[in-house]
RNA sequence: GGCGUCGUAGCUCAGUAGGUAGAGCAGAGGACUGAAAAUCCUUGUGUCACUGGUUCGAUCCCAGUCGAUGCCA
């Protein structure tokens, strides 16, 4: 039986350097599920594996998209799905790490077949609703969605639009998409979570963005700037210095947004894997324990 | 040294014609099905600097003390 390993976390809390002892001790390759290390064109301001990282140990989905390029989570599941399959011919074990949640569990338990986004239709629903505000997407779901609009979140705008989209786009309703189940997978999945006292995670998170701007984070935003509004680079670390840039804020401030914005996104990741009761949770110096864990779900 | 201003939630500050106080930010908790490092929801009791006085009652008025700051010497 093949195991596929999750290492699960918040940002900043050493994933990365986990991912890579526990593979090289496995003797195996790494993927990641780290919705913004998929792109090339980002690499200091999401911590992206270092050269000498990725040297270590083959790495896969690090800066193998353009900004430019279109990719959502779907695509995601396909194209690890894929890649498993033939990692698992050469491997029993293959490590996966990241922080996007709804990756990770898409890739562990799958996602309903939705369609992709059409962007045109996808932007003159935005335009619509940025002229008459929420209470257009409201009514419009209403009719097309009333059971989606039962449950849904109402004060969520993209939510809302995604509905819409999806709707208008196939005269189904939302709601009957989210219903689908999916599949099995032929190999069984071991998830690992790392923790850390909160404070001494916050101090990391502000220690590396500082580290971040002495490796040359300003260059590398400056020149993204004329792609300021790709949704990838609707990103912590770049949305602030680009308000830098344009001289709303001062650097001084624009950095203290980065990291009072990584804090609250690393809450939000704790957030979200706190709900998944397979998770195992370990300390981030408890690589022992974790190897022992591996091994011991594999033997079950 | 003299005169003035200020001292209220972790921070910046409101406020109470005297009936023990409230915003923004930070912080905390939560949600999450193709934009997810995104997007959204909920959440504010603190010796109102300290010590006395006046008062039925003081964070608010008065005096003193301490601290900050400005101007004059």
């Amino acid at each position: 039986m093949k195991t596929l390993i999750t290492i699960a976390g918040p940002t900043a809390i050493g994933k990365t350097k986990m991912a890579i002892e526990v593979a090289q001790a496995l003797g195996t390759e790494i993927l990641s599920a780290d919705s913004r290390q998929f792109y090339k064109e980002l690499k200091i301001g999401v911590a992206a594996p270092s050269n000498e990282e990725l040297a270590q140990v083959p790495h896969h989905f690090i800066g193998h998209l353009s900004i430019h390029d279109y990719y959502n989570v779907s695509r995601y599941e396909i194209d690890a799905l894929n890649l498993l399959e033939s990692l698992f011919q050469r491997y029993n074990q293959v490590v996966v790490v990241g922080g996007s949640g709804l990756y990770l569990d898409t890739l562990c338990g799958g996602i309903s077949e939705l369609p992709d986004a059409d962007e045109a239709l996808r932007a003159s629903i935005k335009e619509k609703f940025e002229q008459s505000g929420i209470e257009y997407l409201r009514e419009q779901v209403k009719i097309l969605d009333p059971v989606f609009y039962e449950t849904a979140d109402i004060s969520n705008p993209m939510r809302l639009l995604r509905a819409m989209e999806v709707t208008l786009q196939t005269g189904i309703p939302y709601s009957q998409f989210k219903n689908k189940k999916q599949q099995r997978h032929n190999f069984r999945i071991t998830k690992i979570g790392l923790e850390q006292d909160r404070e001494v995670l916050y101090n990391r998170i502000n220690q590396r963005v500082d580290l971040m701007v002495e490796m040359g984070l300003l260059e590398e935003v400056q020149n993204l700037l004329p792609n300021k509004n790709l949704n990838a680079l609707n990103t912590v670390g770049y949305k602030e210095l680009f308000e830098y840039f344009e001289g709303k804020v001062t650097l001084e401030h624009a950095l203290e947004n980065i990291k009072t914005h990584t804090r609250r996104y690393a809450k939000r990741q704790m957030t979200w894997f706190k709900r998944d009761s397979d998770i195992q949770w370990f300390g981030t110096e408890q690589k022992i324990q974790i190897l022992q864990y591996i091994n011991s779900e594999d033997n079950k």
